[in-house]
DNA sequence: TGACTTTGGTGACGAATTGTTACTAATTCG
DNA sequence: CGAATTAGTAACAATTCGTCACCAAAGTCA
C-alpha cells in the first residue's frame, strides 16, 4: 500500500481513432435480423455492419441514426449503446474504439436497399471480428432488456395484435410463451392500450389492434427478486 | 425513399481525445459513495473522478483498473461499463468521447488516501458537467442491475451476514426490505451458502457468515414480467 | 443472578400471483 | 353447413409473497 507506483499525476487524453458501428435489429421471417453491407472491394470481409466516424461535436445517438439512415433510406426511431470496446479484435476500418450502438426497426417497414441485406442472427456472413462481437453484444443486450425496457414494442408498428407482441417476446426470449399468462401480465401492466381497429389476417378471428401506451405505474414495490441473474 | 443524400459511400475514421473516467463506488457510512480526486491547481472544479486517456493498444477494462489503482492502491475486483459520453458537456481534460466504468469496491476495505475522498452520492461536490452525467448514470446503472448481476455481493466482503447483504441491498434500492421475505427468496436462488464461522457484533445475537457461491440455476423459466420497465 | 434489550433466524397462514386447462368467439375453407 | 384456424377469457390449482408471531443467543444493567 506504501510502495504503489506514483504514476497519476498528470492524467492526459490522446488522440484515438473511433468508430461508430450501428447494428439494425429488425424481425425479418420469424428471426431477428441484423442489417448488414456490403464492403468495398478489397477488404477482408465480404459484409461489415454499418458504420462510420463521428462527425465532429456529433452525439452518438446522431452519428448512429446518419449512418443507419444512410444504408436504410430512413432513421431508426430507437437506439441503445451496447458498449464500447476497444480490445485488439480487427475492425473493418482498423479503428481504435468502437461505440456499438443497436437500432430497432419495427416489421413490415420495407426498405428500398442498394447495397445491404438483412441476415437472421444465426445465419451471419463472416464479418470482422470486432464487428462479430459487436452484433453478439447487441443481441444480448436486446434480450436480456427486454423486460425492463419497452423494446419490443419498438420491433413492432404503432398498432399491432397481442399475437404479434407475443411472437416478437417469444423471438427474443427463444421459448414459447403461454397465452392466457402473458395477456393477464399485460393486461395488469397497463402499457397497452386497445385501438378500435380489427384486423382480418387470412384465416381464424380477427384480432384487435393494441397500441402502446404505458399509463402511471402503480406503486406497487416488490420484493427482490434472486431468480433473474444471469451470470 | 428515392432522394435520400448519397452520403455514406466512404466510411472513415478521424483522430478523437478518449477518456476513461472511472466511478469507484463503494458502501461508506451507511450511504453509497463515490471516490473523488483533488484536482489539479487551476482546474475549475475542486474535485474529479479518476481518469486518463487508455495507453496505446490497453484494453479499456484495464485501464479502469490501472487509474483505479492509482488513486486507490489496490485494483478493485469488478468493473462494469457505464457507457460513452460524447455531448458537449465539459470534461476536465476536453476529452471528446469518455467512456464510463464502474469500479465496485467491498465495505471495509481501507484505502490510504492521499488526494482522494469518499463523497456519499447525494452529497457530492461541484465536479464537471461530463463528470456529473457519467457518476449519475454509474449509479442508475448499478440501481437497476442490482437484481440481474450479483452487483451487491461485489459491495460486500467475501464473508458477510445476510443482514449485512440485505442492508446493501436497501441502500443501492433506497427501502426497506422484509426480513423474511428477502431470506426466503435468498434462500430460494442458491445463491449463497454458509460458512461455519459466526461473527458477535457487540450486542444481539451472533450472525452467521455466507459467502457468495452460485449454484447451477434450477431451468425454472418463468413467465414475462412487465412490471419491471423503467421507463 | 435475572429481567430487559438487541439482533439473528424461522414457521406458518392468508393474500396475491402464476401456470394450465378448458372453454367460447369469429372468421376462412371446402 | 361443418371442420379448421386463430383470438380471447373464465376459472381452478399450484406456487410465491407479505406479514405476523414467535424462538434463540448474545449484551446490559440493576
Amino acid at each position: 500500500m506504501r510502495d504503489r507506483p506514483l504514476v497519476p499525476l498528470k492524467a492526459a487524453v490522446r488522440k484515438t481513432t473511433l468508430a461508430v458501428d450501428v447494428v439494425v435489429l429488425s424481425p425479418r421471417h420469424d428471426a431477428l435480423a441484423v442489417l448488414l453491407v456490403r464492403a468495398p472491394a478489397g477488404a477482408r470481409e465480404r459484409w461489415t455492419l454499418p458504420w462510420d466516424g463521428p462527425l465532429p461535436d456529433e452525439a452518438l445517438e446522431d452519428a448512429a441514426a446518419r449512418i443507419a439512415s444512410s444504408t436504410l433510406g430512413a432513421a431508426p426511431a430507437f437506439f441503445e449503446q451496447v458498449g464500447a470496446f476497444a480490445d485488439t479484435r480487427r475492425h473493418p476500418g482498423d479503428a481504435d474504439v468502437s461505440i456499438g450502438i443497436a437500432a430497432l426497426i419495427p416489421t413490415g417497414v420495407e426498405t428500398s436497399l442498394d447495397d445491404a441485406e438483412w441476415f437472421p442472427l444465426n445465419e451471419l456472413p463472416a464479418v470482422a471480428p470486432r464487428h462479430r462481437l459487436v452484433v453478439d453484444r447487441a443481441a444480448a443486450m436486446v434480450r436480456q432488456r427486454v423486460d425492463q425496457s419497452p423494446l419490443a414494442f419498438r420491433l413492432l408498428p404503432q398498432n399491432f395484435t397481442l399475437s404479434e407482441l407475443q411472437s416478437v417476446y417469444e423471438l427474443l426470449l427463444g421459448r414459447r410463451l403461454h397465452k392466457a399468462s402473458f395477456r393477464r401480465a399485460l393486461q395488469a401492466s397497463y402499457l397497452v392500450e386497445p385501438t378500435d381497429e380489427w384486423r382480418s389476417e387470412g384465416r381464424g378471428r380477427p384480432a384487435q389492434l393494441f397500441r402502446y401506451s404505458p399509463k402511471k405505474r402503480r406503486g406497487a414495490r416488490r420484493g427482490v427478486r434472486f431468480d433473474l441473474f444471469s451470470d
